[in-house]
DNA sequence: TGTTAGCACTCTCGCTCGTTGAGTGCTAAT
DNA sequence: ATTAGCACTCAACGAGCGAGAGTGCTAACA
């Protein structure tokens, strides 16, 4: 019983068969696809020893076959075929980003719109990550006493702003010198640099009060750097509700809820941020929740460093060509109008 | 057969069992529940006449009866009872909104996860609108050759940006001019103020590109204004799942599709800020989308005006005590939060 | 006159059970 | 090695049936 090329062709067509419908596959089905003509009885044999190697399995006696965990990692690495999006998708998808305009939570949002429309899955997107930006602009408000506003514009046109405690006796002009002075100081470095020792220096040289400092200090690499979950967009979930795997609405609610904790999200895909594209097959997940799902992310660059990632989540059961390279495709022109925006 | 008040007795004690269990209900619950005690006969009579004013409607004639929309409507106006939320839970509603700190859209957000949680049900809620508030810095950034972020801050802390194109010969230094300018200009005023005239004088004063004015006014004026779906935040859609209402997947889809295009609902809460708290009840309302579902709405205020809106979404069969108290409670609280934020 | 017990009737829901059909494994022939 | 043929399995479907919840009506009663 060898791993030799028609096993996997059947294997391939049985896959494909079973990514289209979500139905168990039977031996007639395949006979009919397969090339060169074979005999459903030839097909039930190879069946049989596919489903000796694990690669298949039977939900009961009478039903056809559906593949295993293990058949879909060796369709991802050798059997899925390419050129799944047409000339004219990706003229699409090249014409989508030439004509936006817009902030950088809109982009990524729209992003992800474009994800979940070009794979009919729920897509997620990760908002360019501060940490990995640099700073374009840092302006503190005061909103009422005793608390401000701290904005901060990147170089990749996001705006993030957080509040922060200050004390009461700091005037507005204090703040606004602020502003201008660590604007000044920092514009063009890396927001992972704006850290402890350098604030220290700014303090010396300006003599404020310590208290203030360390709440910038604080609001800077805390709460704008901590995953709270705002930083990930998701969208197109409602795609599931044409899944036939979740027409029970317990299994719907139970693969929807996956998107609820948007923390979790996020740091999912802040850590998929430092990979290049990859696919990852049910438990091969390291977190427990997505061990019967499959994801599939690949990060996006300014100036060839990642900044943030595209992904998607879905059945083991999804179209892993048309995903994989609509991740890719979009990952690319998405860098590209990114680099455009950020001057190196 | 008048609508004496042993009619609207039994009505309300049909319509309290209804909200709770979503099931038609038959003589002999309401016979139980009933005060004084009265024969499942006596019941049946009662409703029969109940259901000939139109108040009741039979699914088929061996199950109970379930409330007509205009029983509703009843309902709300008169039977409702109130001290549906506990004096813990006020609490609980008063420590929420003394405890936070953080900018306008996550108390919004929070806001709306609040009343979904209290209520049960989907909860919206709209931003501050922007032309109801003062304005207090306008920022504009360069990005990139050719287009600049405007940055608005208002008095309700709600930072708003959006992306211009500014001619290619603007420099820095000119768009930091303007920003400042304005800021000066307009800081404290309406932003519905901020109009095509005095936009004019301040071109005059500074003789600056008039294209770059009509930009940045179409940025405040449009984009800003416009509703893009942004300014409304939904919370709670999951709960929907619980509904047994929406037990079948294609209900489920349909009610949850109704959330899907933010614009509409921004639109919807838009309106909704101009009144006081109202109960819409099936096609009471004016959109056919919601002619089957209940649409329950306050505004919040700062200093007395109206500056944005709470909401639930839900079927008609829903606890209108408990969320028109629910809305009412948060909605003086979130006003009384934000009015401390903005020196009158 | 309002209330109620009793009863026949209706209709959904859930159950069982036989039928159907897709799919299998095995065997024997090619 | 392939395939036709066949007996076998099992989920899915639908019909048929009984149970139960609920009704309306009637007649008796306070």
């Amino acid at each position: 019983m060898s791993y030799d090329q028609r096993k996997l062709d059947i294997l391939k067509v049985i896959i494909d068969d079973y990514i289209e419908t979500a139905q168990p596959v039977g031996s007639r089905t395949v006979s009919r696809k397969f090339e060169p003509m074979l005999s459903s009885a030839t097909i039930r044999n190879e069946m049989a020893d596919l489903e000796e190697m694990g690669l298949l399995v039977q939900p009961h006696t009478s039903a056809g076959r559906v593949p295993a965990q293990s058949a879909f990692r060796i369709y991802v690495d050798q059997l899925m075929g390419d050129n799944a999006i047409t000339p004219d998708e990706k003229v699409g998808i090249t014409n989508f980003y030439m004509r936006h305009i817009g902030d950088m939570e809109n982009l990524i949002k729209s992003t992800a719109s474009l994800i979940s429309a070009l794979t009919n899955q729920p897509a997620v997107a990760l908002v360019p990550q501060l940490r990995r930006t640099t700073l374009k602009r840092l302006q503190i408000i005061p909103i009422i006493k005793g608390a401000a506003m701290v904005i901060i514009v990147t170089s990749t046109a996001r705006v993030k702003q957080t509040v922060i405690r200050v004390p009461d006796n700091v005037t507005d002009d204090v703040l606004n010198a602020i502003s201008t002075m660590m604007t000044a100081r920092f514009a063009g470095h890396s927001i992972a640099d704006i850290d402890v020792s350098r604030i220290g220096s700014v303090e010396d040289a300006y003599l404020m009060d310590s208290k203030l400092f360390a709440a910038i200090e604080e609001c800077i690499l805390d709460a704008l750097v901590l995953p709270d979950g705002s930083d990930v967009m998701v969208e197109g979930t409602t795609c599931a509700f044409n899944f036939p795997e979740y027409s029970e609405i317990e299994m719907l609610k139970g693969f929807l809820s996956t998107f609820d904790n948007r923390v979790r999200l996020q740091r999912l895909m802040t850590e998929a941020l430092r990979h290049e594209q990859c696919v990852v097959i049910g438990d091969e997940n390291q977190d427990e929740w997505l061990n019967d799902l499959s994801l599939i992310t690949a990060p996006y660059k300014v100036h060839g460093r990642s900044v943030g990632a595209i992904g998607v989540i879905g059945p083991m059961r999804m179209d892993y060509a048309r995903v994989t390279e609509s991740l890719d495709l979009i990952s690319s022109n998405l860098s590209n109008v990114m680099s455009l925006y950020v001057n190196e």
